[in-house]
DNA sequence: GAATAACCTACTAATCCTATCGGAATTGTA
DNA sequence: TACAATTCCGATAGGATTAGTAGGTTATTC
């Protein structure tokens, strides 16, 4: 399993925000209730410095969040990236990792970049507007239908 | 990440026991030095049971592992499957999940079952014949080239 | 019968996941 | 000014998983 629930609570989370946010912010108390989340681990999430980033907050009475930019400009993946950090399917590819000496001559190696190609593909290839209108293709094409 | 060692050494010990088998069986200890790979975590791997249905074997001298159908009968993503227990990108798309109770009005899963389609697609339209060939596409078409 | 190899059981250090807990600082309202 | 709501911050923790290591037993073959 790649994506944690960081991944996909923040996903959540991101949605909800957009959805809620009207002129104002929306408390995590707030979203964390729709989504039935717990609260402490979303103020825990939303601190990632990545996350942070996508989002303006507001501390006191009628604060909260909401996103800094309008929910066509966030692509899916860049979202869950700020919260895992990272969508490689392999170790080996991901960004800390020390460089393989073997990868000169694996034969596997190929294969996790198709891999992660086709991950970031499909992720990057749909805003949070687009799960918002519920767009079809977002989930291959087949299987979702407006 | 969703591939863990154990999916990863898999896919490369069933490549290097294809590419020297010939007429016979090739030994772990043979395979973990060829692959650079601990012999006693192999071991550990190729017991697991949907891993050693695709392998037959052979004690005493000269034996050790072969395919048990043709390289060409094997897709990558049964061989990753196999070692992994699933491929599922998200906790809640797998089989032992317990079901989630809002799976029907979560907005989010779309997403995941799209992505865990085109995941499953793409290493399912490949078999170890094909990666042993170096057959173009299985990185997505654009950065590998024969 | 000696060597080779698969097979089996147990253990472990480190890391990650999924939170929980308690409080401090900030902001708007009565 | 007092109060309530909210973000912000740091610490802790049980459980699972990962990535092995270690040591021994059994079966087969030359």
């Amino acid at each position: 399993m790649m994506i944690s629930t960081r991944g996909r609570y923040v996903l959540r989370l991101l949605l909800d925000i957009a959805e809620n946010q009207g002129e104002g912010y929306v408390s995590l108390k707030d979203s964390a209730e729709r989504q039935e989340i717990s609260k402490k681990y979303l103020e825990q999430i939303v601190i990632i410095p990545d996350v942070s980033k996508m989002l303006v907050s507001k501390g006191g009475k009628n604060g909260g969040y909401r996103l800094a930019r309008s929910a066509d400009e966030y692509t899916v993946g860049e979202v869950i990236r700020a919260a895992e950090g990272s969508l490689s399917p392999v170790a080996c590819l991901e960004m800390n990792h020390s460089p393989c000496p073997r990868s000169a001559d694996c034969i596997a190696l190929p294969v996790w970049k198709g891999l992660d190609d086709v991950i970031n593909k499909y992720l990057d290839g749909m805003t949070l507007q687009d799960v918002l209108d519920k767009k079809p293709g977002y989930d291959g094409g087949d299987n979702y239908v407006i």
